[in-house]
DNA sequence: TTGTAGGCGTTATCAG
DNA sequence: CTGATAACGCCTACAA
């Protein structure tokens, strides 16, 4: 049995039971260091509430001589909140999640909250954290990205009062910031039929299964662009394949296999049209010259191989996000808002707009 | 004043003062509604201790029913842990260090650990970050990637007995996983001397004035290597510069003014080499043709680029440090033990050279 | 202004 | 096996 031996400056055992942190001051100890009851200390570390100056400076003095800084676990025991923030998203690997991320840390940042960050990778990671999110009441809000809740957690969030908002998802219950896919898919369309092209394909993801619907809103999005410019749509242009490089290689051998291939493409992510580009290389094809390319996203990379895409605000969807949850955290109340963001057509040289480049110098370049 | 009525289901207020979560079950709620102590109750949740089996559940039962969740904040609070692990990690927006994170994530999935993060990105965050560590007991232990703690903070961390490994950094008190920077260097160096270039040059980053020495160990393993060959060395071969693309641009552009440019360049980090394609392009030269190039770290974009680089096992170190610091959890006492990985050369197009790859393997010292 | 006595929801200890 | 009861460290009335 371990004694407390507080005044004597025994030999520490060298070895602990796993995980037992060392004692730290608590408030009491303060106290009565500076000779003051704990209700007093507890007041100036609050600082809302009157405290005499000389009793102040007493306290803080303690404080100090004996590094004392308050449990966070009880102070949120007692005062039930947490001072944390939950997101969930999908694996956070991707350039897209991480800029949005970044929107949220510019949003969070100096305000106290911790983020704690759920991973998503599969579905069943998705409802771990959904549950752990209601269960545990780790977090006092919640940013959901990309995922679509199901009514279930809905449900439950409303009857904890816990708040959530939602970030590339929606739904009427929950504030969102989005962006307008469908119109976003149809300007690239136009972008690529004001070029004076007339055979625009499109290739594009399927919507993972359990995250929030994006590709099928482009699709509209294309049809409607090609609808506006009374040009007849067709079935095959339209190749819905895998969000991989890969799968956008095998997309455009498959276009460029048809009778009447197609002389430009939107491609609905950045990562598929990496392999559009490899693909056209492959097949000797000049870019743009024979096929113009038109992405989605504006990932990083796109700028190094200089392609035409449509930048979706990312990192500013995430800020908006977190400042939404920040002020349901603040009222108290969530308020429905829906945000919604437009993508911004970026020109570089893959489409063979204005500014034409060759689309690059290093051979090595795919 | 509002009183708990748990049998009527009277309208709940509409408004909420800011933050006060809904009123969950507790124990004690369980323990009345199953008619046991919540002694018993504790037992049944924490499964390590003998129930009877109709005990057990006529409680889980009861648990149930009333939805039961354990509140993390006051398990947290008696067991003095919080099963949350903080990691510092310079601006997490870096392919690197979203890589780092993976690799965390890989070795803390299903450990019921949650992740807290610090996303570093001035001087002043990082002082703010290593000491909400130490502060705030919010973790129970931490992951410090890149960035070199002080040694007031290694104090702190053993005298609070918080566990800690470092991931690319590294302090002899500290468990550390890193890679042997200065062999990488060298290893690249040699392979473009292999490829019989004479005239090799290094562009590499400064260290951020805050983060853990990576640059400053490279310099050394390209010299060697150059001492190895028996290939003078040349104070202007070496430039260091912005860790950006348009360093690496800046970079070469001073590179080729040179009287004896030279024919190969060693950079070190894909990020610079970026800009240093750029610049070939710009000049004209052919790549690999005229001038080869490596890079450093593999980040994603290289294999678009077509890069030759370094790859450095991102993910691998992130998920051993993570092991590390369970161990460390696990066993109450952290053992200095450090992890030195190696980089492995990936040949692709921007050297030239046939396929040949480095060994790899890991050693432990210490 | 300040001290004191609960209470937050669990875990742990100790008799029964 | 099980039920009280005391921590855990802080916050918040309430009384002084």
């Amino acid at each position: 049995m371990v004694l407390k031996q507080d005044k004597a400056e025994g030999q520490q055992p060298p070895a602990r039971p796993a995980g037992v942190p060392a004692k730290r001051a608590t408030i009491r100890d303060v106290a009565r260091e500076a000779g003051v009851g704990i209700g007093t200390v507890s007041r100036v570390l609050s600082g809302r509430a009157p405290v005499a100056p000389a009793t102040r400076a007493r306290v803080e003095a303690a404080m100090r001589k004996l590094g004392y800084h308050p449990s966070r676990a009880a102070q949120a025991l007692s005062r039930r909140r947490t001072n944390t923030i939950a997101v969930v998203v999908p694996l956070f690997t991707r350039y897209f999640y991480v800029e949005v991320l970044r929107g949220i840390e510019e949003a969070l940042d100096e305000t106290g909250y911790a983020l704690v960050i759920h991973s998503v990778e599969r579905a069943a990671d998705r409802d771990r954290a959904f549950g752990d999110l209601v269960e545990s009441q780790r977090a006092d809000g919640a940013l959901i990205v990309s995922l679509a809740p199901d009514l279930s957690l809905i449900e439950s969030l409303r009857a904890l009062h816990l708040p959530a908002v939602l970030i590339d998802s929606s739904h009427p219950a929950l504030p969102s910031v989005v962006v307008d896919h469908e119109r976003a898919a149809a300007e690239a369309t136009h972008h690529l039929l004001r070029l004076g092209h007339r055979r625009v394909a499109l290739i594009d993801r399927k919507d993972d299964p359990f995250s929030a619907e994006a590709a099928s809103a482009r699709i509209p999005g294309y049809r409607r662009a090609l609808a506006e410019a009374a040009i007849p749509w067709r079935a095959e242009y339209e190749v819905i394949i895998d969000f991989t490089p890969e799968g956008g290689q095998t997309a455009l051998r498959s276009l460029l296999a048809l009778p009447e291939p197609p002389t430009a493409v939107f491609v609905g992510s950045d990562t598929q049209a990496l392999g559009v580009l490899e693909a056209a290389r492959e097949a000797g094809l000049r870019v743009p010259g024979d096929l113009a390319i038109v992405g989605y996203n504006d990932i990083e990379v796109a700028r190094y191989v200089g392609l035409t895409t449509m930048r979706v605000p990312m990192r500013e969807m995430g800020r908006r996000g977190g400042e939404l949850l920040l002020r349901a955290l603040d009222l108290g109340e969530v308020e429905a808002v829906h945000l919604r963001f437009d993508a911004e057509l970026i020109v570089r040289r893959t489409c063979g707009g204005s500014l034409f480049r060759m689309p690059t110098g290093i051979d090595a370049i795919g």
